[in-house]
DNA sequence: CTAGACCTTGAACCCCGGTATAAGGTCAAG
DNA sequence: CTTGACCTTATACCGGGGTTCAAGGTCTAG
């Protein structure tokens, strides 16, 4: 595959994939002879990977830390598991962050279909969005 | 007020004060003869409005419009309400993808753990700290 | 042979929410 | 009159995650 097959294939530019490949997320491909990137199709996976961990919040340096943990199977440096397990109390830490969030929402949303518009006045702006009780 | 006294009441440094400003969020303020911002203390409570809507999970740019909308006399309550419904989706949807990251991340920390921890001891074998191929 | 769709590179630019730096003006106290 | 705290502006920078631009090389169909 060439990269523009990659790239409609997963739904991302090439230059997108030239980027990653330049942060480090992805090998470097072989090349024709011609010097155009050939791809196995084993990296539309990756790709996926990557997508999934940063549309969790995941930086791209520590999603390329995490590939290559999952990708080689090898050394399985204390290092690692360090930055894993790190990574894993950051995820937990968000999702309760998230939780909080949440209920803040919920709280507005519900407290905006009791009260009345009128009742907003210039100097607090909008009554839905006040200080926490 | 001077902005000096406006930052501190408020926990902001003068320079985000500023910012704000050119960003749309805060009027242009009166200034003396000499220059020197001159703010009315309700201008605080605009500025706590800000922060509750970051805390809500909204950016500067929809606070901006939210406080827009106030000001051409509209009442932003369905707009607010609108928003804060979005971003309740957003933020959900959010948690679910960080609960298959936490997943991910368990199962790489344990699979880390059944290999031999004593192939790592040198520093420069581990691939993934090292810079990048 | 030429058009056009692909590919290559490097560099510059964008958004977000600020923060930092530089170079200067103002003002009250000592 | 100087010091120091405040204020002004413009501009640059940060990280994170790209996008766009410019200037070219390559391949395939007609």
């Amino acid at each position: 595959m060439r990269i523009g097959d990659v790239a409609s294939a997963v739904g991302l530019s090439t230059q997108t994939i030239r980027f990653y490949e330049r942060r480090g997320l992805l090998p470097k491909p072989h090349r024709d002879p011609n010097g155009y990137r050939t791809y196995d199709p084993a990296i539309l996976a990756r790709l996926q990977f990557i997508r999934n961990g940063q549309g969790a919040g995941l930086t791209l340096l520590e999603v390329a830390a995490i590939l290559e943990l999952r990708g080689e199977g090898t050394s399985p440096c204390t290092h690692v598991r360090e930055l894993l397990s790190t990574k894993l109390e950051d995820v937990r830490a968000r999702q309760s962050e998230l939780v909080a969030l949440e209920a803040e929402l919920e709280s507005l949303i519900s407290r905006s279909q009791r009260l009345d518009p009128a009742d907003c006045t210039d100097v607090a702006v909008c009554h839905i969005i006040a200080p926490r009780r």
